[in-house]
RNA sequence: GGGCGGUUAGCUCAGCUGGUUAGAGCGACUCGCUUACACCGAGUAGGUCGCGGGUUCGAAUCCCUCACCGCCCACCA
């Protein structure tokens, strides 16, 4: 190897590629259960594959990979579990959405099968970029386990996790109003809604009384935001008690007026007036219509023409609107409670696609919005519409498919809550879980609190599907009183089927379904091979439908007389009862699955000695916004399923905003995908610019920019230019094609990537440390291995070691505490202002010493090797490339005794911190030297003089400092071109001189014919001023009788000591000024 | 409506448990190709620490009010 081929800047793409390679076929990233040695595990919180990855995963999985890499040098069994999610719900949408765009073509054109197949493609296009992405980025992760949410081992886990909920009754079925997406045609969780502010309208109706009665109100007021669901009302209600409901609502206000601030006053007692006004204008029709729900009395409803009953029900507030409100349980989730509590009739008016049914009238087959407008209209002409109102409404949208949600009434699948997730809060609570930083414990608390039940089943074909079984039994025997019997019978021919077909007793539970008109069972599914006995037990039905006789130990079907389907096995003469047998069609939520990942990657329920040795995982490293739905979602799992946690840590990491604070997204066009920053930058400067980010804040801002692929130059991404399908470079006015380019004019365009130049600081710093190596190898011609003779270490040496050490320490525990911030930092201040700018400059001209070469050489190289390995699990690649070529020319190195290095950085040790080395007045008198070297360069530059100029300087100060200066003095002459005039308390300043005053030194330049002596007078009265203010503020501060009785002492001294020094260089200082006004 | 975070130099951010004259990087400005590095070196200028109170001998830091920005959760016809 040539040395002076070494590139002046540091090419990262060659050593990418060169390292990933070697580490990936040494097989260093592969961890397999060892008992001698302590596991460490973290899980990758599974990427989407709905799409590549951007910069958020960036910087979740760099943080993991600095955890994982520096676990591994400090000696544990590091495991990095990779893998994906599938993502359900959001996986499909996109392949249905692009499908309907490219194709025009619905899923149902396309049938389940197919539609799966393509999901399928899609998968593997994403998923083989995402994993691109993280291997450029250097992620360390064990790329030979690679788990998917939806393969054949996670099925495994999802279909034992569900069958034992089933069978412990943590899973229901049952009909509940869910926030249908009409697009999708599915139900979507709380979690997948938002909600919307839209400018929206307040329809006033009003519904006739039937037969009214003399006194009696002829209409009832009802108002409401969606009209169109009054074709489904089976309800009006009024509150049972409006007067003492008023009373309630009037204290409330009264209280609250009392407590509120004079601003809020008036408006309060607005309120207050309008209620007062209500008791008249509103109360006695209310108590009429009370009194009218209790007798029974009933309202049509219009356009429908049906009767409906006006009830009593607390949901109708006296102080709202009309007091009255319309009911319709099938179509919003209070109604439905009302429906409920009232056992009103649920009419449900809409098909899953979003057009009204049959139920619907005349108005069958109208999306909801054409109805609205419909009804809204033949209610005018009825004179039943008094008025419409402008107003802001929430609207909720579903996250997926970004279009309204309706509320409908559906069977889903429930998890129970209640016990689940207390176990998660407990773990919680009792520390088994820690959260950092801890503030998020709190969200996590609140929402586990709420333990609403978690719909699980999801009307989409892209999932683990539902492995329940549902058998109809033949209703044409069926009467009340034998109703049990039936489903018992049936039963025991599903078992005797089962066991026909070699199916274990712990591969099925039979579970009776709890409808009191369905005569139904529910066959929840442990294995494949049930699965598989039940599918061709179904298909054999299907095709056979009119055979006649079963053959012996065969499995035949007929048509009874009665119509319904008879099946016969002739093995046990059973008669089966079973019709219509057919798997559930809905898949589960995804989260479900995403829920076991801590163990299904590890192979559970199988007992792998992976799970057994990796289980439970040491920390999870997430971003918040997954904390509910994810992260708690995992710790009830892990303990259901094994009694265990999941993590002992979870660590939040803030989230990455541009820079007009808005989140990065491919919709926005203000996403950066990580591999444009590689490109740019190198996957070391990502990394490392990620974690210098990553503070305890919330957020981060990340301002983004184009980079023109014309000249390669960066400008601004704009609000405006954004969203643009190609963008002039504002440098070499050439076009270039963004992430929008459609058209092929566009696409024609090379394209331009998108950055951060918060990056440079990073890749300034890889480069810096490329340098410093270089400098270092350089230098190591002749080296020779050995131990570091400590009787020849200066100053700076030691001075060096302590800073080491003391620097290990801090990123040690700094990385371990999740600051990762911190550890960089600590890291680049340490390489740059103090190995860079201080050590090796002073090295510099000790290498050509022959005296002192060889032990200098040894400190560097030394050095130079923890430096690299502290840094390493943030820039793996640099440090790599350094290392090995220092393995060349330093075989064998170290402090105590020089020994031969791993070959690959990635496994070598990590440094530990010896407090001998570490040493504060060695530190102190080091920053002496510091500070009198800037003081010359200070004045230097101050006084304009010119580098080359020779600088005569000296330093009065006590005779310990003095003999602490003296032997820097070479240093004095190297690094600010100045030579001493001497040290110590005699020194006197010649004339004119300038001069720099800092605690215990005065520092003097001489500056005969070089000064300028008006200006440097004016400097110094302009400093004079400065000192007497704070002078003046230390000797208020002083004469402060409760300052001087209250602080502690040692505070009291220090402010003594500090106002001394102040008056000392105000003395020098006007001693100068006035030298100086004689030369004047 | 409830909760959480933020507001410090032109920009992006440090500043943990209160105690020198509030820091860094970028950008600006002045010098400089000095035997690793111009993705560099030496230096300078920029701040009433969002507003207003309070606690304290002492507040960017602790407490309260308010304002603005952002996020999460809930949601009244």
């Amino acid at each position: 190897m040539n040395l002076q081929d070494l590139p002046k800047q540091y090419e990262h793409a060659a050593a990418q590629e060169r390292w990933s390679k070697t580490w990936r076929e040494r097989g260093y990233f592969h961890a397999v259960p060892d008992a001698k040695k302590q596991p460490f595990t973290i899980v990758i919180p599974p990427p989407n594959v709905t799409g590549a990855l951007h910069l958020g995963h960036a910087l979740n999985n760099t943080l993991q990979d600095i955890l994982i890499r520096m676990k591994r040098m400090q000696g544990f069994n590091a495991l990095w579990m990779p893998g994906t999610d599938h993502a359900g719900i959001a996986t499909q949408a996109v392949v249905e959405k692009r499908l309907l765009e490219e194709e025009k073509k619905t899923r149902h054109d396309l049938g389940r099968e197919k539609l799966v197949e393509r999901i399928w493609q899609w998968k593997a296009e994403y998923e083989k970029r995402i994993t691109g992405q993280l291997q450029q980025m250097g992620c360390s992760c064990d790329w030979e386990r690679q788990r998917f949410t939806l393969d054949d081992q996670c099925a495994r886990a999802v279909r034992q996790t569900f069958f034992k909920m089933f069978q412990e009754g943590k899973i229901y079925r049952g009909k509940r109003l869910v926030n249908w997406d009409c697009f999708l045609q599915t139900a979507v969780s709380d979690d997948e809604v938002n909600q919307d502010t839209v400018k929206g309208h307040f329809w006033h109706l009003k519904y006739p009384v039937e037969n009214p009665i003399a006194g009696e109100p002829e209409f009832v007021h009802v108002a409401t935001t969606r009209p169109e669901t009054m074709l489904g009302d089976t309800a009006v209600a009024v509150h049972p008690d409006p007067g003492a409901a008023l009373d309630e609502v009037e204290t409330e206000l009264r209280v609250k007026l009392a407590d509120a601030p004079a601003k809020e006053k008036p408006d309060i007692q607005k309120q207050l007036d309008a209620l007062a006004e209500r008791r008249t204008t509103h109360l006695p029709t209310l108590l009429k219509l009370r009194d009218m729900a209790k007798a029974g009395r009933m309202v049509t409803l219009p356009l429908q023409n049906r009767p409906i009953p006006l009830v009593c029900d607390e949901w109708a507030k006296p102080d709202l609107g009309s007091g009255c409100v319309k009911i319709t349980p099938a179509h919003d989730p209070n109604d439905y409670e009302v429906g409920k509590r009232q056992k009103l009739p649920m009419v449900n008016i809409l098909n899953p696609d979003g057009t009204l049914n049959a139920n619907a009238g005349s108005y069958q087959g109208l999306t909801m919005k054409k109805a609205r407008t419909k009804v809204v209209e033949d209610l005018d002409a009825l004179g039943l519409l008094e008025r419409v109102e402008d107003r802001e409404i929430a609207l909720p949208m579903s996250d997926r498919s970004k279009t309204p949600i309706e509320p409908y009434l559906a069977d889903q699948w429930f998890v129970k809550m209640d016990e689940l997730a207390q176990s998660a809060m407990d773990a919680v609570t009792d520390g088994r879980v820690e959260i950092f930083p801890n503030r998020y414990a709190k969200s996590y608390l609140d929402w586990l609190g709420e333990k609403r039940d978690w719909p699980v089943s999801r009307q989409l074909w892209w999932g683990h599907r539902i492995p329940i079984w549902s058998a109809s039994i033949t209703h044409g025997d069926a009467t009340e009183s034998n109703a049990i019997e039936l489903q018992i019978k049936a039963k025991s021919e599903l078992e005797a089927y089962f066991k026909f077909s070699d199916i274990e007793k712990s591969e099925y539970h039979i579970h009776f379904r709890e409808y009191p008109d369905d005569l139904d069972l529910m066959c929840c599914i442990n294995s494949e091979r049930a699965n598989q006995a039940l599918k061709d037990f179904y298909d054999f039905k299907k095709k056979n439908e009119n055979l006649e006789a079963g053959e012996n130990g065969q499995l035949k079907t007929l048509v009874n007389p009665t119509g319904y389907y008879l099946a016969y096995m002739n093995a046990g003469n059973a008669l089966h009862h079973i019709k219509e047998l057919e798997q559930d069609p809905d898949v589960l939520d995804t989260w479900f699955s995403s829920a076991l990942w801590p163990f299904s990657t590890l192979g559970w329920p199988e007992q792998t000695p992976e799970l057994k040795y990796f289980y439970p995982t040491s920390v999870l490293i997430t971003s918040r916004d997954i904390i509910t739905l994810w992260v708690a979602r995992m710790v009830l799992m892990g303990l259901f399923d094994l009694d265990q946690v999941p993590f002992k840590q979870v660590f939040i990491h803030p989230k990455i905003l541009d820079g007009f604070g808005e989140t990065m997204s491919k919709m926005k066009g203000n996403g950066v995908d990580p591999l444009d920053v590689i490109a740019q930058y190198g996957a070391d400067s990502l990394r490392f610019g990620l974690a210098y980010m990553a503070t305890e804040t919330q957020d981060v801002r990340m301002p983004v920019e184009f980079v023109c692929p014309h000249c390669g130059k960066t400008m601004e991404q704009t609000l405006k230019n954004r969203i643009q399908t190609r963008v002039t470079c504002t440098h070499c006015s050439k076009e270039f094609s963004t992430q929008w380019a459609k058209t092929e004019a566009d696409l024609a365009l090379p394209r331009g990537a998108v950055t951060s130049e918060r990056f440079s600081v990073a890749r300034n710093f890889c480069n810096k440390l490329w340098n410093a190596s270089r400098f270092t190898l350089l230098n190591l011609e002749g080296y020779e291995p050995g131990p570091i003779d400590e009787s020849q270490l200066l100053l700076e040496d030691r001075w060096l070691l302590s800073r080491l050490n003391t620097v290990t320490k801090q990123v040690t525990e700094n990385l371990e505490h999740y600051h990762f911030a911190e550890a960089a930092r600590v890291l680049y201040d340490f390489a740059w202002d103090e190995f860079c700018s201080f050590y090796v400059e002073m090295v510099k001209a000790r290498l050509s010493d022959p005296a002192q070469r060889v032990n200098v050489q040894r400190l560097l190289a030394y050095v130079l090797d923890s430096l690299l390995r502290l840094l390493h699990p943030m820039i793996p690649f640099v440090t790599e490339e350094v290392w090995s070529l220092l393995n060349e020319l330093a075989p064998a190195r170290g402090l105590t005794k020089a020994e031969k290095p791993c070959q690959h950085i990635i496994v070598a040790p990590w440094p530990t911190s010896d407090a001998r080395w570490i040493d504060a007045a060695i530190e102190d008198r080091f920053a002496r030297f510091q500070s009198v070297l800037g003081a010359i360069r200070e004045i230097r530059s101050r006084q304009n003089i010119a580098p080359k100029v020779t600088l005569n300087f000296g330093v009065k100060c006590d005779a310990a400092l003095a003999a602490l200066l003296e032997p820097m003095t070479p240093y004095f002459a190297s690094m600010a071109n100045a030579n001493s005039l001497g040290y110590g308390p005699n020194v006197v300043a010649p004339v004119p001189a300038a001069n720099t005053i800092l605690s215990g030194l005065e520092i003097f330049v001489d500056l005969a014919g070089l000064i300028d002596v008006a200006a440097e007078m004016q400097r110094i009265t302009k400093e004079l001023e400065k000192l007497q203010a704070g002078i003046k503020s230390k000797e208020s501060k002083l004469n402060n009788a409760g300052f001087v009785s209250r602080a502690p002492a040692d505070v009291v001294a220090q402010e003594k000591a500090q106002l001394d020094e102040l008056k000392g260089r105000a003395a020098s200082l006007e001693g100068l000024l006035n030298d100086l006004k004689k030369q004047n």
